[in-house]
This record gives structure tokens, sequence and C-alpha cells, in this order.
DNA sequence: CAGGATCTCTACCATTTGGTAGACAACGGG
DNA sequence: CCCGTTGTCTACCAAATGGTAGAGATCCTG
């Protein structure tokens, strides 16, 4: 594919992110990059093509980001921190992309749109090693997959909801992002883990 | 206002929500009452003061239950609690009405909605409650507005975003939504709760 | 150089959309 | 009984939208 076709893409990935799928219409597009609507119709023949193909490029851009974060990063709580890192600088680097697939899969047709399917084999990965920290007792036992649903709905939430900060007065500087990154990071550590038992205690493992 | 008005606004409440603002038309909602888009137009004399007007009562009948919910409730983490169980009750009755507003936060135009001014007198209120119990020694010393915001969006998430669910392949029945209310608390509460210290344990106030 | 493939364009088109203008019925009060 | 108000409707409309048809340019290859 040339490059018309993938600067087709980026520009579609931002405006349905940003505007909103229905709300973007293909001249719009065309207009961003100095083009025809015609063109973009060679490169995707419908806008639904368009669609399908920017949420595929979002899910494996998405997937990429945390396959590395993923493998890359100790065990334990460490492992965690690595994702939602991963997950954090996604959201700073391509907000608009988070936005459209919240968008989509929370309007989307299911069955076109398939996004878990696609990302079946990491939440498959991610919920087996929450399965072996809770067995060996670094987290808080409790279902996996409940326990992913939360900690995706708790960062890409803090992430892609830029009106919520606004409402909640939270500024939105480069220093106070990190602040609230870090913030964010010991709530989810919290959340994970397990109740302290009196053996760690006495084994001077808190303090 | 007669009873058309209102019929209007619960239709529009509902296919906003549901299927997103831009993706609803006048005509839809029109046909949906067996009535003609002019009469829409009587009552609301435009799409976005149609809108404007659902939000403004989306916002209102949030903010009911959640006054309710955190004037009623005991002290601690259990105000907490409720707060949740009365979000969550929300999100059950009137899903498409937390869409809605999530929807609208994220892409519409800031200075028309206004949802945070509309809530801040609750948002105050929370934070303050956060903070006293912080001082008590009850939940973890944080930024209280951050703590809002990680609480919000893990609640707000898990309600609204059923394809992250889907995804998860985490059962929809009754049964299952109990466990998972349940295993949320038990999340968030977790993320609230202060590092144990030596003092409470001695005192026998952890086991 | 001829001819096909690749790519972008102009020219249209049918449909949908939000919105205007105004007719028409119902009706309550002076 | 008449007249203004209220509420719903029919009749339009201009603009925008997704999409089709096909011409023209460019370029690679035989």
């Amino acid at each position: 594919m040339a490059r018309t076709g993938d600067r087709i893409l980026d520009e579609a990935l931002g405006q349905f992110g940003t505007r909103g799928y229905e709300a973007t219409s293909l001249d719009a597009i065309a207009a961003a990059l100095g083009v025809r609507k015609q063109t973009v119709l060679y490169w995707y023949p419908s806008k639904q093509a368009l669609l399908d193909a920017a949420m595929a490029r979002g899910a494996e851009e998405l997937h990429l980001a945390l396959d590395a974060a993923l493998s890359g990063a100790g065990p334990g709580l460490d492992r965690v921190d690595a994702v939602m890192r991963a997950v954090f600088r996604f959201a700073v680097r391509r907000p608009e992309l988070l936005g459209m697939l919240r968008e989509v899969t929370r309007l989307g047709d299911a069955a076109a749109i398939d996004l878990g399917g696609r990302l079946r084999p990491l939440l498959d990965r991610a919920a087996s090693f929450l399965a072996d920290e809770m067995d060996a007792g670094t987290i808080r036992r409790a279902d996996t997959r409940l326990i992913l649903l939360f900690v995706y709905s708790a960062v890409l939430g803090v992430a892609t909801d830029i009106g919520a900060q606004r409402a909640l007065e939270i500024p939105s500087g480069v220093a106070s992002l990190a602040r609230l990154r870090r913030e964010l990071f010991a709530f989810v550590r919290a959340g994970l883990a397990p109740s302290p038992s009196l053996a760690a205690l006495r084994s001077g493992e808190i303090a």
C-alpha cells in the first residue's frame, strides 16, 4: 500500500477518535489531506471499511505496546506497573486511538468489530499471569477476568475521559500528569494487594 | 410542559445513549413515538437544544441518586459502598443515560455542556468527605480529586463498557452481575484502604 | 513505443438531515 | 360565539453525505 493509503488511515484514526465516527465525513478526512473524497474511496471502498481498517490498526498498535510491556518486565506488581505505564504512554502519544477504540466498542456492531478476538491471546496471557501471582501470594485472590476489567476500566477511563478531569478541576500539565500516574499506580497496587498477614508482618516485610 | 415533551426527552435520551448523538436523527426519535419530526422541533427548537435538555435531565437524575446515597449512608467505607451501589443501580436501570453522559463529556463542546458545573456541589461534598476519612485514618491519604477520578473511572467504566466485558468473556446474567459488583467493591475498598500499621495490628483490628 | 496497471480527479446522484413556513384542528375564556 | 393560544401536521428546502461512473494522468513493463 502506497503512502496515500496510510495517510488516509492516520487521518481517519485521528478524526474518528476525536470527533467520533458518525460525526466524521469522508470529505473532512480528504480535505485534511488536500485530496478528493474519491481518493479515499479508492483506498477504502466504503466508510465502514475505513473504520474496520482503523480499528484493526488501533488494535495492532495497542497489541504491540502491551505485548512489549508484558514480555519485558519483571515479576509481580512490577509487571502490572509496566503494563499500566505502557497504556499511559500510549494514551499520551495517541489519545485519539484509545478514544476511538472505546467509542466503537461501546456503540459498534459487536460482530463486525471483534476487538476482543484480536486481543484475546494477550488477555489470556494477562489472566494467567495474574493467576500465577495470586498463587504466589503477590496479589489478592480474585477472579482474574474481573481484575483485568477493573484495572482496564480505571486506567483507560483516566486516560481517555478528559471531560471528567475538567469537571474535577484536575490540572493538565506535564507535572500533574506524572503525579496522576503515580497516584493511579498506587491506587491499583493497593487494590491488588493481598490483605496483609501477620506472618508477613512478623518477618518484617511490612513496616 | 405537556406529556409529549417528556416523552420526546425520554426517547432522545435513550437513542443518544445507545446509538450516539450524531447517529440519531430527529426523524428516528419522532418515528419511535409515532409523531412527526416537526413536533420534536416544536418542543425543542433544535437538535442541540434537545441534547442540552437530555444532558440536563441526565445530570439531574444522577445528582438525585448520588445525593440520596451520599446523605443516607453511614461513615467510612460504608458510604463509599453506598455511592457505588447507587451508581450501579443507576447503571442497571438506565444504562443509556450513563452512556450518553460519558459520550458527550468526551466528545462534546465543553462550554455548552458543563456537566461539571452541575455536579460541582456534589463533587465538593464527596471530596471533603474523603478528606475527613483520611484524617480519621479510614482511607489512605492521597489527593481527594484524584481518588474521586479513579473510583469514578473504575465504576463507570465497568458500568458502561459492555464491549470490554464481552471481550473478556464475562457472563452477563443477574447472578454474575452481583458477583461483579461484590468484587468491584472489594477492589475499590482495597484501593482506598490505608497501608496497615503495626499499631492497628497489635490492637487486633487486623487478623 | 504500446498497452496495461495504478492512482487521482471531475461530474453526478439518491438519500438523509436539520430546519422553515404555514395550514389546520382543538379548546378555553371573554 | 369568536378569537387567541396551543399543539400537531403537510409541504418544502438547502446542504451534506456516502457512493457510482468514468475520464485523464503517470508509470512500469514487454
